[in-house]
DNA sequence: CATTTTCCTTGACGACTGTCATAGATAATT
DNA sequence: AATTATCTATGACAGTCGTCAAGGAAAATG
């Protein structure tokens, strides 16, 4: 197989050697998520493969050297990247799950909600898709993207039952079907979408709407 | 958005200037196909990000500098690659819709193969997602990105519709969205798969199963 | 203030990349 | 057999890559 050997540090392990419990602690972690954000808008730019150091420094306001003192490692780097694109898109449809106050609306807002965010964070979702690529060749990626994955099914989820409650049926599916459905559509229009269709939106809603009709109809079937 | 430039020169075009009208192309185009298979060899191993044209030779029985004899460039070798790939795995259901006699066999045994492709070409298959997923951040392999993407919705389309035609039923969804929906599980088991989950394949079976139970019912609705 | 610790820049290292020019080997043609 | 065309190997090129060591700047500590 020839795959990448594992990695021989932990990643975040002993970085600068804290060496006092004190509170010095906060400020470093804060500058290592500013770094992943400089480095997670290059990659969301270029893709994992055309993405290097020196131009995610650039993207920032240091130089390329003081990425080796936040991060061990350039797998260091990414993969603390990609623990926060989780924090930032994990929770995105919790507030129409909220607010919505019949089925329709809920699966109509839902189905909008994800084509704008298709559109308005396009290359953060094409990255996505990405990484999860490079993790099916490198196991350093696994388990941040095993984690995210879980979290983008249970938010699927959120919705789904949601629904279920809101008409009084139950989910036709479990939880990772139901996922796995989802985003085959949504990747399916990203793919457009970023090829130049400008009808990806519309299409996606469209899916969205004509797939949900099925699965979790109006009234119980 | 600082994409890739545009390709200078169309693949394939005025490679050796083959001056006269003779048979010499064939053998050309032969060795092209040769070289073509190692590099889908080593991408399928390594992934896109980490396949170097020095390792494609290695893979092969040439040198490296062969490949600059036969092809243009890096993208024109791979782009060849991903022609190639699509050439392969493009009818490979044809013979269980042939074949099968009811609707309820089909349905079954195009689950056991995808889920039986699935972990026999797991390489090829997880190569086919880096691919697309390159296409999202290099124009330059959209146009056969969208040409096998193109192919294997119209393959899902025809086992979809004798599904229909067996169970006198229409198929609930178009192409584009039963296919969006497949590629969506297929992927989800691929994924489980290679990050070494030796119960991907029954997922992919079970779920299958279930959703086509739900999408093609083997009776009228 | 002096001293130590933390932070950041600079410049270099070896390795690797895609590309190409040269020239030798092989095959086809005259 | 001589000559031309085709194919392949070698080695070098200008870049870029990830990594790291050395040292200056800044901040915190005494």
């Amino acid at each position: 197989m020839a795959e990448p050997a594992e990695r021989p540090t932990a990643a975040g392990t002993a970085i600068p050697a804290r060496r006092d419990g004190r509170g010095r602690g906060a400020k470093f972690e804060q500058r290592r998520a500013e770094l992943a954000d400089a480095a997670l808008k290059t990659l969301s730019e270029l893709g994992y493969a055309r993405t290097s150091l020196r131009e995610i420094a650039q993207n920032s306001e240091f130089s390329h050297g003081v990425l080796h003192y936040y991060f061990v490692d350039k797998v260091d780097l990414i993969t603390q990247c990609v623990r926060q694109y989780k924090g930032r898109c994990m929770r995105r449809y919790d507030p129409i799950i909220a607010t919505a106050g019949s089925a329709a609306q809920l699966r109509h807002e839902f189905s909008l909600a994800m084509a704008e965010s298709m559109v308005q964070d396009a290359d953060l979702h094409r990255l996505w898709y990405d990484l999860r690529s490079q993790s099916m060749f490198d196991p350093a990626f696994r388990a941040d993207v095993a984690a995210i994955d879980a979290g983008l099914c249970a938010m699927t989820w959120r919705v789904a039952t949601r629904i279920g409650e809101l008409a009084q049926v139950s989910p036709p599916f479990g939880p990772e079907v139901t996922y796995g459905l989802m985003d085959g559509l949504f990747q399916q229009a990203l793919l457009r979408h970023c090829a130049g269709d400008a009808a990806a939106a519309d299409y996606l809603i469209m899916a969205m709407d004509e797939v949900m009709a099925r699965f979790m109809p109006l009234a119980p079937v």
